[in-house]
DNA sequence: CTTAATTTGTTTGTAAACAAACAATAATCA
DNA sequence: TGATTATTGTTTGTTTACAAACAAATTAAG
């Protein structure tokens, strides 16, 4: 069976390739666990929220690794969902802060464990063990 | 220092989010060497193309790990770009096969160096033996 | 204080990503 | 053969992603 191919460049070998599917799987999984309720950003959004009481636009995007551009959009429509509320700064005009709204912590204590699920069964086709050392590399790379 | 967290969820702790920054820093990588020619996608469509000599665009999503009507915008741009051409199948009134126009040909094999340094790049920070590791558990979640 | 530089956020435009509903053609099977 | 099913591709709509150009407010430097 003669060969077809031209180039020596093989996609499914790349890590850019492999990273890309990875993500895909991943998100596939999360839509069936949470896709109802919240998109995997949403879900990164409130979160952070969560953990910081009130935040700007702009510390959200640092801690979720979002463009300020993209915040706007998940923002927004969570804002029309009632799930996070915005509060001028008092100190600083620019900027508006946010917090969850009651609806907004009820949405992510009920989604979390879920989304405990679904990190197990992104990560199940590892061992424990493999899963420690591909987080462990994984890390190193983003 | 009291902690502030309020939920046990550590974002960036789980795989989904890992996987999202490591596949945000190769997209940098990858814009930052070839943005100027082409994005990922239109790189691996290319790619796919090159390798079969003439597919049509349901393979092509196949091959490249793409909906159909996402190769539908990045098969439009690249037509519009006259890197690859259309011919109508003879044997199947539904489909349209694509080649790789003189240009489009000229323009991978101009760009496989680059895209080979950009994979080198990304995994820049693992060992010789970490990236095959890597590899070998990304390719296992993909 | 006042100009310059920085920070914060907005808007517009382009590119993916995929769901869902749809149309057209081809293949299967009753 | 004729009806059913499957395959192939299109279109529309929503969400993420980021660059670039911009405006407004704040901070730093002179």
């Amino acid at each position: 069976m003669p060969g077809k191919r031209k180039s020596m460049y093989k996609l499914e070998d790349h890590v850019g390739h492999l990273l890309r599917r990875a993500n895909q799987r991943h998100t596939a999984i999360f839509f069936d666990g949470l896709g109802q309720q919240l998109t995997p950003m949403q879900f990164a959004v409130l979160i952070k929220i969560s953990d910081e009481d009130e935040v700007s636009q702009n510390l959200l995007g640092r801690l979720a690794a979002m463009d300020p551009a993209t915040v706007q959009g998940v923002v927004r429509r969570l804002r029309e969902r009632n799930l996070i509320t915005a509060h001028p700064d008092p100190e600083d005009q620019r900027r508006s802060l946010w917090r969850l709204s009651k609806t907004g912590k009820k949405l992510i204590a009920k989604s979390l464990p879920e989304a405990e699920a679904i990190t197990e069964r992104t990560l199940q086709p590892l061992s424990r063990k493999d899963r420690e050392t591909f987080l462990k590399l994984l890390r190193r790379l983003s």
